[in-house]
DNA sequence: GCCAACGTTGGC
DNA sequence: GCCAACGTTGGC
């Protein structure tokens, strides 16, 4: 049923953020986690950057296309969107996170050249998802009611493309050296947590990979 | 609340 | 297009 992160654009329906239910906030263990810099003792780790992940080449599912690349975000006006579609409960619960003015990385996935093209900025934070609601839309969730509603989205506002592309390949073998050596994207949610769609990045992750774009392809 | 079956993600 | 990894569902 719920496929991939895309984003589209979409009249903002400014209503209020309802937080819809309750986080299943799995027992605190007292993970360790090197929290986006912020120092909450204890409580769900405060990230403040991000990765999103969207498809940019063309999918067909269920007859619509789900093609959503940095290309597209940037020409909505505003070169802002709307990141609906996410139906996952640990990506909802990222997204929920989001703060105003945080930044994240524009993933391309399921694609020729997977990995990060650019940055985009949060210009709203967590809202009702209102394709939930809509049955021809390919994310539509029949379990969700208007009442009580699920799913949740963000808004985000392109900021600039990555100086050049930077691959998963890439990024995959500094993280591999920094597992074995100690680094900073020895933790990479990218890595560890693979499939997740939307992902947290602690502010020394998302330094460093940035800071790639003035490095030579690895 | 366990866990097997099922469905999805997404790199390759 | 394959398929491994893993989240979700549903029977018990």
């Amino acid at each position: 049923m719920p496929p991939k992160t895309r984003a589209r654009v979409s009249k903002r329906p400014a209503s209020s953020d309802y937080d819809g239910e309750k986080v299943g906030s799995k027992r605190k263990a007292a993970a360790s986690v090197e929290s986006g810099k912020t120092e909450e003792s204890s409580e769900p780790p405060q990230y403040c950057r991000w990765l999103m992940k969207s498809e940019p080449e063309s999918r067909f599912e269920n007859g619509i296309d789900v093609k959503f690349g940095i290309e597209d975000l940037k020409a909505l006006p505003d070169q802002t969107g709307c990141w609906d579609g996410v139906r996952n409960y640990q990506a909802r619960n990222y997204m929920r996170q989001m703060k105003n003015e945080q930044l994240a990385f524009f993933y391309h996935s399921n694609c020729k050249e997977p990995g990060i093209a650019g940055v985009m900025k949060i210009v709203k934070e967590a809202y009702v998802d209102h394709t939930q609601f809509d049955k021809k839309d390919v994310h539509f969730d029949a379990n969700s009611k208007p009442d009580n509603p699920k799913w949740s989205m963000v808004d985000v506002q392109y900021q600039r493309m990555t100086k050049r592309f930077l691959p998963l390949s890439e990024l995959k073998k500094y993280h591999l050296q920094h597992r074995a050596k100690g680094g900073p994207l020895k933790d990479m949610a990218l890595f560890t947590r693979a499939r997740l769609s939307v992902q947290p990045l602690t502010t020394e992750e998302f330094d460093f990979v940035l800071s790639l774009e003035d490095e030579e392809p690895l």
